[in-house]
DNA sequence: TCCGCTAAGTCTT
DNA sequence: AAGACTCAGCGGA
Protein backbone atom coordinates (compact mmCIF):
# COMPACT_ATOMS: atom_id res chain seq x y z
CA UNK A 1 0.00 0.00 0.00
CA UNK A 2 1.26 3.62 -1.01
CA UNK A 3 2.03 5.23 1.98
CA UNK A 4 0.04 8.21 2.37
CA UNK A 5 1.05 11.87 4.19
CA UNK A 6 -2.52 12.50 5.86
CA UNK A 7 -5.61 11.16 3.37
CA UNK A 8 -8.77 13.33 3.95
CA UNK A 9 -11.68 11.96 6.20
CA UNK A 10 -14.49 13.56 7.31
CA UNK A 11 -14.71 16.24 10.14
CA UNK A 12 -15.61 14.90 13.04
CA UNK A 13 -18.29 17.37 14.44
CA UNK A 14 -18.78 19.29 17.79
CA UNK A 15 -22.37 19.91 16.86
CA UNK A 16 -25.44 18.53 15.35
CA UNK A 17 -25.06 19.55 11.73
CA UNK A 18 -29.02 18.99 10.76
CA UNK A 19 -29.77 21.47 14.07
CA UNK A 20 -27.26 23.98 12.16
CA UNK A 21 -28.61 23.57 8.57
CA UNK A 22 -32.58 23.70 9.40
CA UNK A 23 -30.83 26.79 11.47
CA UNK A 24 -29.45 28.37 8.92
CA UNK A 25 -32.21 27.56 6.24
CA UNK A 26 -34.46 29.52 8.42
CA UNK A 27 -32.47 32.47 9.28
CA UNK A 28 -31.07 32.86 6.03
CA UNK A 29 -33.50 31.74 3.07
CA UNK A 30 -30.72 32.43 0.31
CA UNK A 31 -28.28 30.28 2.11
CA UNK A 32 -31.30 27.92 2.37
CA UNK A 33 -31.57 27.39 -1.18
CA UNK A 34 -27.99 27.07 -1.61
CA UNK A 35 -27.95 24.35 1.07
CA UNK A 36 -30.76 22.38 -0.15
CA UNK A 37 -28.58 22.42 -3.51
CA UNK A 38 -25.64 21.65 -2.54
CA UNK A 39 -26.54 18.78 0.28
CA UNK A 40 -25.49 17.85 3.86
CA UNK A 41 -22.49 19.62 5.91
CA UNK A 42 -19.56 17.64 5.17
CA UNK A 43 -16.48 19.42 6.04
CA UNK A 44 -13.33 16.83 5.77
CA UNK A 45 -9.80 17.41 6.69
CA UNK A 46 -6.88 15.30 6.45
CA UNK A 47 -6.01 12.72 8.97
CA UNK A 48 -3.58 14.41 10.87
CA UNK A 49 -3.66 12.58 13.59
CA UNK A 50 -3.81 15.24 16.03
CA UNK A 51 -3.31 19.31 16.02
CA UNK A 52 0.53 19.80 15.99
CA UNK A 53 0.98 17.34 12.68
CA UNK A 54 -2.56 19.41 11.43
CA UNK A 55 -0.74 22.64 11.65
CA UNK A 56 2.49 21.35 10.48
CA UNK A 57 1.26 20.10 7.79
CA UNK A 58 -0.35 23.46 7.43
CA UNK A 59 2.42 25.87 7.48
CA UNK A 60 3.85 23.42 4.63
CA UNK A 61 1.34 23.83 2.37
CA UNK A 62 0.69 27.69 2.92
CA UNK A 63 1.03 29.61 -0.37
CA UNK A 64 1.57 26.45 -2.57
CA UNK A 65 -0.20 24.38 -4.34
CA UNK A 66 -1.78 20.61 -2.74
CA UNK A 67 0.52 19.09 -5.39
CA UNK A 68 4.13 20.85 -4.59
CA UNK A 69 3.09 20.97 -0.88
CA UNK A 70 2.26 17.32 -1.12
CA UNK A 71 5.31 16.98 -2.53
CA UNK A 72 7.39 18.75 0.16
CA UNK A 73 5.47 17.28 2.66
CA UNK A 74 5.93 13.79 1.72
CA UNK A 75 9.92 14.32 1.47
CA UNK A 76 10.06 16.20 4.76
CA UNK A 77 8.05 13.14 6.73
CA UNK A 78 10.44 11.01 5.16
CA UNK A 79 13.42 12.70 6.22
CA UNK A 80 12.01 13.50 9.36
CA UNK A 81 11.48 9.34 9.98
CA UNK A 82 8.89 8.31 12.69
CA UNK A 83 6.44 7.78 9.54
CA UNK A 84 3.12 10.35 9.28
CA UNK A 85 3.67 11.58 12.76
CA UNK A 86 7.25 12.87 13.26
CA UNK A 87 6.81 14.44 16.36
CA UNK A 88 8.44 17.97 18.04
CA UNK A 89 10.80 15.79 19.16
CA UNK A 90 12.35 14.83 15.53
CA UNK A 91 11.55 18.22 14.53
CA UNK A 92 13.58 19.55 16.85
CA UNK A 93 16.31 17.73 16.48
CA UNK A 94 16.64 17.72 12.41
CA UNK A 95 19.18 20.07 10.98
CA UNK A 96 18.62 23.30 9.08
CA UNK A 97 19.84 21.51 6.20
CA UNK A 98 17.65 18.39 6.24
CA UNK A 99 14.63 20.64 6.37
CA UNK A 100 14.95 22.93 3.48
CA UNK A 101 16.61 19.73 1.54
CA UNK A 102 13.16 18.89 1.95
CA UNK A 103 12.07 21.52 -0.07
CA UNK A 104 11.18 23.65 3.18
CA UNK A 105 11.60 27.50 2.31
CA UNK A 106 13.31 29.29 4.66
CA UNK A 107 10.00 31.34 6.65
CA UNK A 108 8.86 27.48 6.63
CA UNK A 109 11.59 26.14 8.69
CA UNK A 110 11.46 28.75 10.74
CA UNK A 111 8.58 28.23 11.50
CA UNK A 112 8.31 24.91 11.74
CA UNK A 113 10.93 24.78 13.90
CA UNK A 114 9.44 27.48 16.15
CA UNK A 115 6.03 25.08 16.23
CA UNK A 116 8.57 22.32 17.50
CA UNK A 117 10.17 24.36 20.29
CA UNK A 118 6.86 26.30 21.26
CA UNK A 119 5.37 22.37 21.83
CA UNK A 120 8.86 21.05 23.74
CA UNK A 121 8.06 24.15 26.15
CA UNK A 122 4.81 23.52 26.78
CA UNK A 123 3.79 26.65 25.31
CA UNK A 124 1.00 25.49 23.25
CA UNK A 125 -2.59 24.77 24.39
CA UNK A 126 -2.50 21.33 25.67
CA UNK A 127 -4.36 19.13 23.12
CA UNK A 128 -5.19 16.59 26.04
CA UNK A 129 -8.07 19.13 26.98
CA UNK A 130 -8.47 20.90 23.92
CA UNK A 131 -11.98 21.32 24.21
CA UNK A 132 -11.60 22.93 27.39
CA UNK A 133 -10.62 26.15 25.20
CA UNK A 134 -13.07 28.28 23.44
CA UNK A 135 -11.96 29.41 19.58
CA UNK A 136 -10.76 32.84 20.72
CA UNK A 137 -7.91 31.22 23.00
CA UNK A 138 -6.98 28.57 20.35
CA UNK A 139 -6.67 31.20 17.82
CA UNK A 140 -4.58 33.55 20.29
CA UNK A 141 -2.49 30.52 21.25
CA UNK A 142 -1.35 29.38 17.92
CA UNK A 143 -1.50 32.33 16.06
CA UNK A 144 1.62 33.65 18.59
CA UNK A 145 4.09 30.99 16.46
CA UNK A 146 5.93 32.20 14.06
CA UNK A 147 4.22 31.04 10.79
CA UNK A 148 1.04 30.55 12.02
CA UNK A 149 -1.86 33.26 11.30
CA UNK A 150 -5.37 33.65 12.22
CA UNK A 151 -6.14 32.26 8.87
CA UNK A 152 -4.66 29.26 9.25
CA UNK A 153 -6.10 28.68 13.01
CA UNK A 154 -9.83 29.05 11.74
CA UNK A 155 -9.20 26.28 9.04
CA UNK A 156 -7.79 24.28 12.09
CA UNK A 157 -10.86 24.90 14.49
CA UNK A 158 -13.42 24.31 11.39
CA UNK A 159 -11.99 21.37 9.64
CA UNK A 160 -9.69 19.35 12.22
CA UNK A 161 -11.82 20.37 15.11
CA UNK A 162 -15.24 20.61 13.69
CA UNK A 163 -16.06 23.63 15.51
CA UNK A 164 -19.21 25.13 14.97
CA UNK A 165 -18.95 29.05 14.59
CA UNK A 166 -16.03 30.02 12.73
CA UNK A 167 -15.99 32.96 10.81
CA UNK A 168 -13.15 33.34 8.16
CA UNK A 169 -13.70 36.78 7.07
CA UNK A 170 -10.50 37.05 5.05
CA UNK A 171 -10.46 33.85 3.15
CA UNK A 172 -10.71 34.34 -0.89
CA UNK A 173 -13.01 31.54 -1.35
CA UNK A 174 -15.50 32.26 1.20
CA UNK A 175 -15.45 36.19 -0.18
CA UNK A 176 -15.48 34.67 -3.82
CA UNK A 177 -18.67 32.03 -2.67
CA UNK A 178 -20.61 34.83 -0.98
CA UNK A 179 -20.86 37.41 -4.32
CA UNK A 180 -21.87 34.57 -6.13
CA UNK A 181 -24.55 33.55 -3.49
CA UNK A 182 -25.85 36.86 -2.89
CA UNK A 183 -25.53 38.43 -6.41
CA UNK A 184 -23.00 41.12 -5.89
CA UNK A 185 -20.91 42.52 -8.28
CA UNK A 186 -17.77 43.24 -6.04
CA UNK A 187 -16.51 40.83 -3.64
CA UNK A 188 -17.30 42.03 0.14
CA UNK A 189 -14.80 42.97 2.49
CA UNK A 190 -13.58 41.41 5.15
CA UNK A 191 -15.65 43.63 7.56
CA UNK A 192 -19.16 43.56 5.71
CA UNK A 193 -18.40 39.49 6.03
CA UNK A 194 -18.34 40.04 9.69
CA UNK A 195 -21.14 41.99 10.27
CA UNK A 196 -23.97 40.43 7.46
CA UNK A 197 -22.62 37.14 8.13
CA UNK A 198 -23.93 37.48 11.94
CA UNK A 199 -27.51 36.00 11.19
CA UNK A 200 -25.58 32.69 10.78
CA UNK A 201 -24.89 32.92 14.16
CA UNK A 202 -24.12 30.32 15.82
CA UNK A 203 -23.38 28.05 13.10
CA UNK A 204 -20.98 30.15 10.89
CA UNK A 205 -18.63 27.59 10.34
CA UNK A 206 -21.76 25.86 8.33
CA UNK A 207 -22.36 28.89 6.43
CA UNK A 208 -18.68 29.26 5.64
CA UNK A 209 -18.45 25.93 4.27
CA UNK A 210 -21.20 26.54 1.98
CA UNK A 211 -19.57 29.52 0.65
CA UNK A 212 -16.70 27.76 -0.45
CA UNK A 213 -19.41 25.25 -2.15
CA UNK A 214 -20.71 28.33 -4.17
CA UNK A 215 -17.48 29.00 -5.73
CA UNK A 216 -17.04 25.60 -6.89
CA UNK A 217 -21.01 24.77 -8.64
C1' DT B 1 11.74 26.57 -22.19
C1' DC B 2 10.45 30.12 -19.57
C1' DC B 3 7.14 32.50 -16.82
C1' DG B 4 3.36 33.59 -13.87
C1' DC B 5 0.50 31.78 -10.59
C1' DT B 6 -0.44 29.68 -6.32
C1' DA B 7 -3.43 33.75 -2.06
C1' DA B 8 -0.26 32.74 3.77
C1' DG B 9 2.63 34.91 6.36
C1' DT B 10 6.82 37.57 7.48
C1' DC B 11 9.69 41.22 6.94
C1' DT B 12 11.03 45.54 5.00
C1' DT B 13 10.02 50.09 3.16
C1' DA C 1 -0.29 50.56 4.40
C1' DA C 2 1.66 48.59 0.75
C1' DG C 3 4.82 45.68 -1.52
C1' DA C 4 8.70 42.12 -1.94
C1' DC C 5 9.62 37.61 -1.29
C1' DT C 6 9.21 32.54 -0.73
C1' DC C 7 9.14 26.37 -1.22
C1' DA C 8 7.61 23.03 -6.01
C1' DG C 9 4.61 21.94 -9.63
C1' DC C 10 1.51 23.05 -13.29
C1' DG C 11 -0.22 25.00 -17.47
C1' DG C 12 -0.03 28.34 -20.90
C1' DA C 13 2.88 31.36 -24.03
Amino acid sequence: MAERAHDPRPTKLAFDPDAAMAHLAAADPVLGALIARVGPYAPSTTAAPDVFHSLMRAIVYQQLSGKAAGTIHRRLLDALGGGDTPGAERIAAASDETLRGAGLSRNKMLSLQALAAAKLAGELPDESRIDDYDDAELIEGYAAIRGIGRWTVEMLLLFHLGRPDVMPIHDLGVRKGYAITYGREELPKPKQLERECEIWRPYRSVGSWYMWRATEL
